[in-house]
DNA sequence: TGTTAAAGTGTTATGTTATAACATAACACT
DNA sequence: AGTGTTATGTTATAACATAACACTTTAACA
């Protein structure tokens, strides 16, 4: 997914983003950034205490990385998928530009996940109709269900 | 929402659609159903323990009511609600025809759940881009985390 | 009508995800 | 050093969900 060196390139980007408004990229922080950002995929807050285990020998409480990843995901490092219960690492730390909210398709068989934008024109058609029924879009992330190319031909 | 009245032939309803194709529609599982037409909202599992024990002095023990959601689901007569681990009565229960795939927006603030139906050329669209990114939607349902106008009018 | 296989339910234990509440440590600034 | 703030540790518990196995009811039919 990503060399060491292309980890040790996003975290350091990272964390000059947060310095850049007075938040701290901890150690700890950075543990679990990177863990995720390694694996590619989709975790659980029980994920990363494993994996931090294995790749640091750190033991991280399950209150730290859930607190951890709250930190990671206001800084809009990682997003959280409420449909998965995982968190995944924002595709784009590494670009400057502000994005839009994401939309996520998430492979049910082997939780890699892809992050995609969708038509603007399609957000607004749904945000209509929402509209229509009286409600109003809180956060127009979707997440969407799938199986991936790779998997779907693994079982064919 | 509804009046005992209506909740009965419903449930009548339900009943016939059950029986039709040699399932059955046991007494635990009309006071479950019941309790979630009743209440109008999506509830978690627990929930509807509570409810049965409050509306009909039953209890029932969470596996059951696991078991008879599951059973409920497949009945098409109740869909869950992944994005907030809940569970609603299904909006369509006495029409006849067969449904598409629902789309649900969820009231983060009072929980009540508007199932809709979002145009075919949105969700075709939607489709369409998932497919591009080397993806294959599983379920087209779409949960929409929203306010309710009533809600939001409330807190201006 | 008695036997039986399947379906439904009860029961207990356990797994998984998440938060509350309170204590302590580390850091940053004077 | 003193003080405020942020981060982390620790323990307990809430909330959601499933596994495994036993017992009971139902309907189906010899």
């Amino acid at each position: 997914m990503h060399s060491t060196q292309n980890i040790n390139q996003i975290i350091t980007h990272a964390e000059t983003l947060c310095k850049s408004h007075g938040a701290r990229l901890t150690t700890k922080r950075k543990l679990v950034l990177s863990s995720l950002i390694q694996s590619g995929k989709a975790l659980s807050a029980y994920d990363l205490i494993d994996l931090c285990k294995e790749n640091f020998n750190e033991n991280i409480p399950a209150m730290s990385v859930y607190r951890i990843l709250e930190f990671l995901e206001n800084e809009k490092l990682v997003h959280k998928l409420k449909l998965a219960n995982k968190y995944v690492a924002c595709s784009h730390i590494t670009c400057n530009h502000d994005h839009g909210v994401p939309q996520f398709l998430i492979c049910g068989t082997c939780d890699h996940v892809k992050e995609i934008s969708i038509n603007k024109s399609t957000i607004s058609q749904l945000k209509n109709d929402v509209e229509q029924a009286g409600f109003q879009l809180i956060n127009s992330q979707l997440e969407m269900n799938c199986i991936c190319n790779s998997c779907q031909d693994k079982s064919a």
